[in-house]
RNA sequence: GCCGGAGUGGCGAAAUCGGUAUACGCACUAGACUCAAAAUCUAGCGAGGUUAACUCCUCAUGGGGGUUCGAUUCCCCCCUCCGGCACCA
């Protein structure tokens, strides 16, 4: 040990050793209670930024805590490699994909190694590589066999700047979730994944995870499957032999039903115009409307504004199966093909959009609910009258009792739907059901750099599934990349062409590839058991490490990456691979790395500065008062924080940072600026801090080691050996040790770094001179630099196995966890509790005075102490004394009139 | 519009059982050390008032109301900010 922290010195030799020893290598061991804990894998871009730190620091930190613990824990790292930015590198500069990708995978695990996250690299994976990937296209042979992959044609998302299509998942609002652009919509023949199968267990095992996920990433999953309760009603077509069916949530309001209105692109439509004078009309209104909705895509900037409810009748009638009355069929805009059934009943009086719509065409509106309560909006109506139009200024929406229909008056809205889906069932038009408004996933990519979809056209035998054999279907070195909108792999001949297994005659292999979320969505199974040839992986290793017990990563896959990979479980489940149904026991989100912003503007645009060219003035409040350029000086205006990018030049390199301060202080300062979940604003002066800490332990711990060398470890002298201040400090380390495990235990990380300030305060506040030190002082002392140091592994493990080691311990942390010779601090309840207590006392809930007490001075004893106290006296005398309040070791409340 | 989450010093935040509001850190102020600066160390630091006295008082956890001996914490209403969804029948 230097005398100076020196943490570039000790960051690399500790990572060396960690290396040689294998320190974080994991295997299974059925003998010990494993513990995965796993945090989303990176896109390999070239460089790690502040965001990754971020995250890789928090995983570390559980899993250092959890190995300390004594816990087996797989803490795996690999790379989702497929995707477009290598692509783009290949159209721009001509690079080779593969090549550019391993590079910059070179460089980023450096990075990490620098960071000093304690993976397990023998477990490392990549989605380019074919020994991966292979089993993606083995999945999608799986789910083939089971009709759960299927091809066709339909209007799919697609992003016009990277010209290849996205799932509705990522292009939710109507924008690209890579790259922010409008999403168009294009008719393609497209591979999807049959997800929708799966929605009503998506919702219902939310069950399982409820305890351990955000309540945010659930609320948000809940809202894209979009799941909806009610039933089908199938409305005969006057004079023909079709029947429209529609969905509806109101069964209850069927009476109420003015026309039945469907979407422009419903496929009965043109069946049904055959012939009829009004087709041209119909026909020319869908194409409007096609039209329109595609100009409102491509405008997404301005998004918001619903469009006007328009609608053309189609001369047709429909017959309400409830009542006979015969209704109006109408085509409008605001109904839409791909949700329920493209049809809805219109019951202006109890839906606002049918209110709407009924206005605008002066369709009459008929009021079927009533109000049940005086806390319910009066309906305006006029008894007089059959047609509400006139009286309603708009739809009541809720819950009420039934009129005016049949012999169903007179019933609750909540008693009357379900015996209506009922009926409906019963009389053979309908009957309860429920729909979802999540979509199947499509999963075709017009793109070169992914996992092409093992697929063989042949035109004798149709599309013919790549027997298993023949897997990986690997990807050629090079395509013509133009970046223009097919495949780029069309136009590799060699890849292309191949010969049908099944009837041997030449045919063309699929050239689209599949989208990147595959990759993510089984891959921390395959770290489990990353390098197996003959599977994706072993049922029963993987038996062993799943589920992960904590995934961290970001909100901004709440409904990807995390849906998909519940999908993908199930599935793998129904395979019989996996035996579970929820792959994540417990999930954290944490929030984005962000910094000030300077800028300046010339005319329209801004040109920002980055924080490093800029320097703060306060006034003696430390209110920050205005910025100014370190080079000449000149005023800058302050901008908000905002997520660390380029386009704002608010970015920090966290090689930088390292070099500067040491990786220690760069994860400590991370865990301790906020709470996990927290946006973590980065400021310089606080990383500074966090050195501040790690040089002061550190250097009590070398004015200390030598003479700690002859302090009694084995058991601890007698309570009365211990100093006072001895007492004070052991007190302290207990304390810390208690509140750092705890917080442990909710990811409570700025807590429990604040928690360990504590305790080296309380060391510093500890003024014996070492040499000088009773062998009782020595022990106290020791203890709190053992507790100290381990409890900071976690979050700074190189200068805690430098300190550790001048503890007079040889070999590494963890070596001596595996041997057993050392484990997390063991709390002693009696030493984290004070010996004397300062019991407030409140007159009134006011606090007016304080009264020493011990941990079991009696109620009455407080209640005595309290009254008599002279500072209480002074608010109680001379008022009557009401009640008192006894907390026993918390407080005493004197109620006075 | 609907559904979530949040609002505490100059700033990041703490107080997970309804019991001393502001732990810990940053910034700031003063002092020590220094020729000087940096670093380091020591002390102070919610607002306002008051005292010979670090004495004591009042107010303060977005605003208003309620429950309670006592509310940052529980309940109701409102405001603001952030996020998600957005004609989903």
């Amino acid at each position: 040990m230097d005398e100076k922290y020196y943490p570039e010195k000790i960051e690399e030799k500790w990572q060396q050793h960690w290396e040689t020893t294998g320190a974080f290598r994991v295997e299974r061991d059925d003998q010990r209670p494993k513990f995965y804990c796993l945090e989303m894998l990176p896109y390999p871009s070239g460089f790690l930024h502040m965001g990754h730190v971020r995250v890789y620091s928090i995983g570390d930190a559980l899993a250092w805590y959890k190995r300390l613990r004594g816990f087996n824990v797989l803490h795996p790292i690999g790379w989702d490699s497929f995707g477009q930015p290598a692509e783009q590198a290949a159209i721009k500069r001509g690079v080779q994909p593969g090549a550019w990708t391993e590079e910059n995978i070179a460089h980023m695990r450096g990075q990490l190694k620098r960071l000093g996250v304690s993976y397990d690299w023998r477990r490392e994976i990549a989605a380019h590589r074919p020994d991966y990937y292979k089993w993606d296209q083995w999945f999608f042979l799986k789910m083939h066999e089971r009709g759960l992959a299927y091809k066709r044609t339909s209007p799919v998302n697609w992003c016009p700047n990277e010209q290849t299509v996205l799932s509705n998942e990522q292009s939710s609002g109507g924008v690209c979730w890579r790259c922010g652009a409008a999403v168009e919509k294009k008719d393609l023949d497209q591979w999807f994944i049959r997800i929708t199968e799966y929605a009503e267990q998506l919702i219902n095992d939310m069950a399982e995870i409820e305890a351990g996920w955000p309540e945010r990433v659930l609320t948000m999953q809940r809202n894209w499957i979009g799941r909806s309760v009610g039933a089908y009603i199938d409305f005969p077509i006057k004079d023909t032999p079709a029947k429209v069916r529609v969905f509806t949530t109101r069964v209850d309001t069927v009476y109420g039903a003015n026309a039945i209105v469907l979407a422009a692109e419903h496929p009965l439509l043109s069946e049904l115009l055959e012939g009829s004078s009004l087709k041209a009309d119909v026909d020319r209104f869908a194409e409007r409307v096609r039209a329109s909705r595609a100009a409102r895509a491509s405008n997404a900037a301005a998004p918001g504004e619903e469009e006007e409810k328009e609608g053309v009748n189609t001369g047709l009638f429909a017959v309400n199966p409830f009542s006979g009355e015969q209704l109006p069929v109408w085509v409008a805009n605001y109904v839409l093909m791909d949700y329920g059934a493209g049809a809805v009943m219109s019951v202006p009086a109890h839906d606002e959009r049918d209110f709407e719509f009924a206005q605008r065409y002066s369709l009459p509106v008929r009021r079927v609910i009533e109000r049940i309560s005086h806390e319910q909006e009066q309906i305006a109506h006029d008894e007089r009258e059959l047609d509400q139009s006139l009286a309603m200024k708009h739809a009541f929406t809720d819950y009420g009792i039934l009129v005016n229909s049949g012999e169903w008056s007179g019933k609750l809205s909540e008693v009357a739907i379900p015996e209506m889906a009922r009926y409906a069932e019963e009389q053979g038009f309908g009957g309860g059901a429920v729909t979802y408004r999540l979509r199947d996933w499509g999963i075709s990519r017009q793109r070169f750099w992914g996992a092409p979809i093992p697929i063989i056209y042949c035109d004798g035998c149709g599309a013919v599934p790549v027997p298993e054999k023949d897997l990986p279907v690997v990807l050629p070195e090079r395509a013509a990349f133009t970046g223009a909108g097919e495949s780029p792999l069309a136009s590799v001949a060699e890849f292309v062409n191949t010969t049908c297994p099944k009837c041997g005659k030449p045919a063309r292999r699929e050239t689209d590839t599949m989208d990147t979320f595959v990759d993510s969505s089984w891959y921390f199974f395959r770290y489990c058991d990353p390098h197996n040839e003959r599977a994706a992986f072993d049922p029963a290793t993987v038996k062993y490490w799943t589920p992960v017990d904590r995934y961290v990563g970001g909100i901004e896959h709440a409904v990807m990456h995390l849906l998909y990979t519940r999908f993908w479980t199930k599935l793998m489940r129904d395979i019989g691979i996996v035996s579970f149904n929820e792959p994540v026991r417990n999930l954290t989100t944490q929030g984005m790395v962000v910094a000030e912003t300077f800028y300046r503007e010339d005319g329209e645009k801004k040109s920002y500065f980055n924080p490093s060219e800029v320097n703060i003035e306060r006034d003696d409040k430390g209110r920050v008062i205005s910025a100014r350029l370190v080079g000449d000086g000149s005023s800058v205006t302050i901008g908000p924080f905002e997520k660390m990018s380029k386009s704002t030049n608010n970015g920090v390199d966290p090689d930088e940072m390292i070099r500067a301060y040491g990786a220690d202080a760069v994860r400590l300062f991370m865990l301790f600026a906020a709470p996990v979940e927290n946006d973590l604003r980065w400021q310089e002066t606080g990383i500074e801090g966090a050195v501040r800490f790690l040089r002061r332990v550190y250097t009590f711990v070398w004015r200390w080691h030598e003479s700690l060398q002859d302090a009694p470890q084995k058991s601890a002298p007698a309570h009365d050996q211990f100093s006072a201040a001895a007492r004070t400090l052991r007190h302290e380390t207990h304390r810390a040790i208690a509140r750092v495990t705890e917080g442990f235990e909710r990811m409570s990380y700025n807590t429990n770094v604040a928690a360990l300030m504590e305790l080296s305060n309380a060391l510093g506040d500890f003024q014996v001179v070492p040499e000088q030190a009773t062998p009782a002082e020595r022990f106290a002392v020791l203890e709190a630099f053992e507790s100290l140091v381990l409890m900071l592994a976690p979050f700074t493990p190189h200068a805690a196995e430098e300190m550790w080691e001048s503890l007079g311990h040889a070999g590494g942390i963890l070596a001596g966890v595996r041997e057993g010779r050392v484990r997390w601090p063991q709390l002693d309840e009696a030493l984290a509790r004070r010996e004397e207590l300062e019991i407030p006392v409140q007159v009134n809930g006011k606090l007016r005075g304080r009264i020493r007490a011990t941990l079991d001075t009696a109620e009455d004893e407080l209640r005595a102490a309290a009254l008599a106290d002279e500072k209480v006296r002074a608010w109680t005398d001379g008022h009557e004394v009401v009640q008192i309040v006894v907390v026993p070791r918390r407080l005493v409340n004197i109620v006075v009139r």
